[in-house]
DNA sequence: TTTCAAATGTTAAGAGATTGACAATCTTAA
DNA sequence: TTAAGATTGTCAATCTCTTAACATTTGAAA
């Protein structure tokens, strides 16, 4: 039920730094915030934030400002994080442990039902709960579960390979590690990629490019 | 030397993305490459891609295009690939262990020089060539070596007393895993943060209300 | 019950980024 | 050596995002 029809991706990236900045003030008992103070707090300017929300609808009260765990509950809602979409992961290394780890406590709208790797060494190991499976089982895996998203902790060529046989089992949302660009092949995915080395790249030119440069969220091009 | 003073950071994100590719390029031994071709492969215009590089010189010849190695150094140098500034990594848990791997290599402008960790278990162990230390002994080690960024891969309480423990050492570049923002207390410092469950939320948003939802980088603001 | 103060919701202006079009320049072939 | 073809470099227009200002609404106190 957005107010508006088209939400930027400027304002969606947003909308996890409020949750979590909301879900910490709530758990500390705070009921009530104001745009200003949310402004300072998290570095943007209230009118962003007012104007943020309000493309959702109006969750404030004129006068007294945001209830808190009213406006924290709406954003979740927002974002469907209790939807708790049934996800593999593939790569069993450090990067996929790391992630698998993540998941696992579900706050972010996501349930990990499997893990899968190629490795002997891995294959069997535990992850939390789980128990590394050997990618050949991928296929009835997936005739059995229907998972919905794919996280590709792999190197590029696996996930080319790994990409293209998930899409083909039906898959269309993945969260993306490799340099792999799924949605080039397939456009009617949805893959939200995290470049690590992109990150360190762009912060290599910060530095070496100091003069006084100021903070920049990869959420918040500046 | 810029052609331009101030170059957004819209601009700059995407300059890892082209270096990505270009270097793929280069390997490959591809001699030439034209915008359009460019811009196809990366899902860009290739009006963007030439305004993007004209940010720094023209690098390439009128009526030919680019000469693929050429580029690639280029945006290295820009980028400031070769500096290999000295790096210490906080945190041996399976991301910062996955971190340290990825930074092993040094092609993205850093160089690892030590790995601390305070979990006894922890300690003593290696990540490739080096050993985890005791974080007991960062003062020291920072004193004698002046790591000049460090990378936090720990939770976000430990990231606060880290953070503000290193600042004192002198460090102000961080690549910054954890929540806890150390540019909001310390304006001099130049942080690149990644916030893997804001990405993963991001995710359940556009899942959840997915008409027909195209993608979109952490980069490329849609 | 009424009024004042305070903070949101909303609109419009300003800043920034992207796109498209064209001029400038280079390569290549005759 | 010259001219044609091709592609970059650059400028201007469009589009998008952010910021500021103001109108609107609500809550609290008198």
């Amino acid at each position: 039920m957005p107010k508006r029809e088209n939400i930027s991706m400027s304002v969606i990236r947003r909308l996890p730094r409020y949750y979590r900045f909301l879900y910490h003030l709530k758990e500390k008992g705070v009921v009530r915030i104001l745009s200003t103070e949310l402004s300072q707090k998290l570095g943007l300017t209230a009118s962003q934030i007012r104007q943020d929300l309000n493309c959702f609808g109006g969750f404030g009260q004129q006068g007294y400002g945001y209830i808190v765990s009213q406006l924290c509950d709406e954003i979740g809602r927002i974002l469907g994080l209790s939807n708790g979409y049934k996800t593999i992961l593939l790569g069993a290394g450090n990067l996929g442990r790391a992630m698998a780890n993540h998941m696992a406590f579900g706050a972010d709208g996501f349930q990990l039902i499997g893990v899968f790797d190629n490795s002997p060494e891995k294959i069997g190991t535990k992850i939390g709960d789980l128990t590394v499976l050997d990618t050949a089982g991928l296929e009835t895996f997936c005739k059995e579960q229907s998972p919905f998203m794919a996280a590709l902790c792999v190197p590029r060529t696996a996930a080319e390979r790994l990409g293209n046989l998930l899409y083909s089992y039906g898959i269309r949302n993945f969260w993306n590690f490799s340099h792999y660009d799924i949605s080039l092949q397939h456009p009617d995915t949805i893959v939200e990629n995290v470049h690590l080395n992109d990150s360190l790249m762009t912060l290599c030119y910060r530095i070496s490019n100091n003069p006084n440069q100021k903070r920049t969220d990869v959420t918040s091009v500046k």
